[in-house]
RNA sequence: GGCCCCGUCGUCUAGCGGCCUAGGACUCUGGCUUCUCAAGCCAGCUACGAGGGUUCGAAUCCCUUCGGGGCUACCA
């Protein structure tokens, strides 16, 4: 395995959004591939047809996509080794099937459903490791043509011979299951659809991986996988390296889930998360480039990431964490991309409809309001003074500047305002400045204050005479004309 | 119940026998700055789960214990 090039593979079996845990795991997955020079290989695990569903694998292409973790074999770009749903593999897995039966590594069980779950009873109730008992492990002609007659439709189950599996995890070190724990397992439902226990090992075989890097929870399952490569004649050598990644789990303490915070990465998305920041945030989950770095772009993720540096603990999901890394990520956006990644959000909440005038004014007044936000979702309120129609002081705001002190402060900057010709944000402050401040002798912030409040609406805005000078002279004057008639 | 994994500040982590009176980040608290809100800067709070060993020396190695989690499906 040393000389091969590395292959890595990332398959999730669609049965929902993606979420936060399984895009860890595909990152780690594709900044696996990228530091090796590997090949990074998408493949959709659909053998549950009951649970699996076209518009969740879309959505999983579509958020892979999105956070830029781009696959060099898989849905969409294909590959030498597809298809790569397994929902299109289905011969292979019944060939590989029947292969085993042949070789009498496999057999046909015709136990039920209820009567297995009838002797797991037993057995837990007896104090014995619950598992397949091996019943049907040497049926005799008689008692298979007796099955038939009842019209019962066989599994076929893998036999796990007595001793143990032994192998080598890349983050946990060496792992060893005793066979007494591992019953024999089902590779092939009675409708003759297969099961992922045998779909993901005869598909990693043959699709040559290298590495698999996945969840923690498929630890236990490894012995099974590994039943199968014998089963499939694999030399020792071409076995995959396994690498059972920590979990990520929600606030309690209990693992991510839809009822433990918010783990759909569609709804990151909506909320304004900058995919390069989930990104850098989940890398920190589970793995750590050392050296009190955290900020780091996706190039350095992919120089920096090894599996040596990999975790073995959970590590909790804090949404706090994320924010802040948001928010350093929003300030770092050149002008033009912090533009174009802000359209959207201002377009879907009505704020514009996408003139070139209305992008014109939003990119002059990002520079203000990037250092304010920390979710891209928050640019329609900032900015919507700059662009509503109707426009109106803030019901809780009203009160702030209908007193006697507002409307002397708002009458002063009317009539030092109107006559003012260059209309900037330097200008605009001197005069306010030298009026308000120096001549009445307010404080700053009651005037500043008032005025903000009558020209944007709100007590919370971008830096106010900036705001003036974007929202232009005849609308300053109007709204706070319009105020003073509050 | 059985098998397995895991255990450093509230959270993510650095640490891989002496550099640790345990470092960084987020959060929180206080302060500075200040036209609001932010951003920025400074300061502060807080951790090696417990108990035994091994060693001149342990957060680092071993054992036990406690705690958390996973698996135990004709899910993945």
């Amino acid at each position: 395995m040393a000389n091969k090039k590395v292959r890595v593979r990332f398959a999730p079996s669609p049965t929902g959004d993606l979420h936060v845990g399984n895009i860890r795991t595909a990152l780690f997955d594709w900044a696996y591939a990228r530091h090796t020079g590997g090949t990074f290989i998408f493949r959709i695990e659909d053998t549950d047809t009951t649970r699996v569903t076209d518009e969740y694998i879309a959505a999983a292409i579509d958020t892979l996509r999105w956070l830029g973790l781009q696959w060099d074999e898989g849905p969409k770009v294909g590959g030498d080794y597809g298809p790569y749903l397994q929902s299109q593999r289905m011969d292979v897995y019944a060939h590989w099937a029947q292969k085993f039966l042949d070789q009498k590594d496999a057999y046909y069980c015709y136990c039920t459903p209820a009567e297995l779950e009838a002797r797991r009873d037993a057995q837990r109730a007896a104090n014995v490791a619950p598992g397949y008992d091996g019943q049907c492990r040497n049926l005799t002609a008689a008692q298979i043509a007796g099955y038939k007659d009842e019209g019962r439709l066989p599994v076929i189950r893998m036999r796990m011979p007595d001793g143990e599996t032994t192998f080598v995890d890349q983050i946990r070190g060496e792992m060893s299951f005793d066979h007494k724990f591992v019953p024999d397992f089902v590779l092939v439902r009675g409708d003759g659809s297969p099961l992922y226990t045998l779909a993901v090992a005869v598909d990693d075989i043959l699709m040559k991986v290298t590495h698999i890097l996945r969840g923690e929870d498929l630890l236990s399952s490894t012995p099974r996988q590994i039943r199968v490569y014998q089963a499939m004649g694999v030399a020792l050598e071409d076995y995959p390296t396994f690498a059972h990644l920590p979990f990520v789990m929600g606030q309690d303490n209990t693992k991510l889930s839809k009822r433990n915070g918010e783990v759909s990465i569609a709804w990151y998305r909506e909320a304004g998360y900058l995919p390069e920041a989930i990104c850098n945030y989940l890398a920190l989950l589970g793995w750590s480039p050392g050296e009190d770095r955290e900020n780091i772009t996706m190039q350095e993720l992919t120089e920096l990431f090894t599996v040596e540096r990999v975790n073995s603990s959970p590590a909790r999901f804090d949404m706090k964490k994320l924010e802040a890394i948001n928010g350093d990520k929003i300030r770092a956006l050149t002008l033009d991309d912090f533009l174009e990644r802000s359209l959207p959000f201002l377009k879907t909440a009505r704020v514009i409809t996408g003139s070139d005038e209305e992008i014109a004014l939003v990119k002059s007044a990002l520079p203000i309001i990037q250092e304010r936000i920390t979710r891209l979702n928050e640019i329609p309120a900032m900015l919507k003074f700059l662009f509503v129609k109707g426009f109106a002081v803030e019901a809780d705001s009203v009160a702030k500047v209908s007193d006697a002190a507002s409307k002397d402060v708002l009458k002063r900057a009317l009539a030092d305002l109107t006559p003012l010709t260059g209309w900037t944000h330097t200008s605009i402050e001197s005069v306010l400045r030298a009026s308000l401040i120096e001549e009445l002798g307010l404080k700053p912030r009651v005037a500043f204050g008032s005025i903000r409040i009558a020209v944007t609406g709100s007590t919370v805005s971008p830096p106010l005479f900036e705001s003036m000078e974007l929202l232009g002279k005849n609308a300053c004057l109007e709204r706070i004309s319009a105020a003073l008639a509050l």
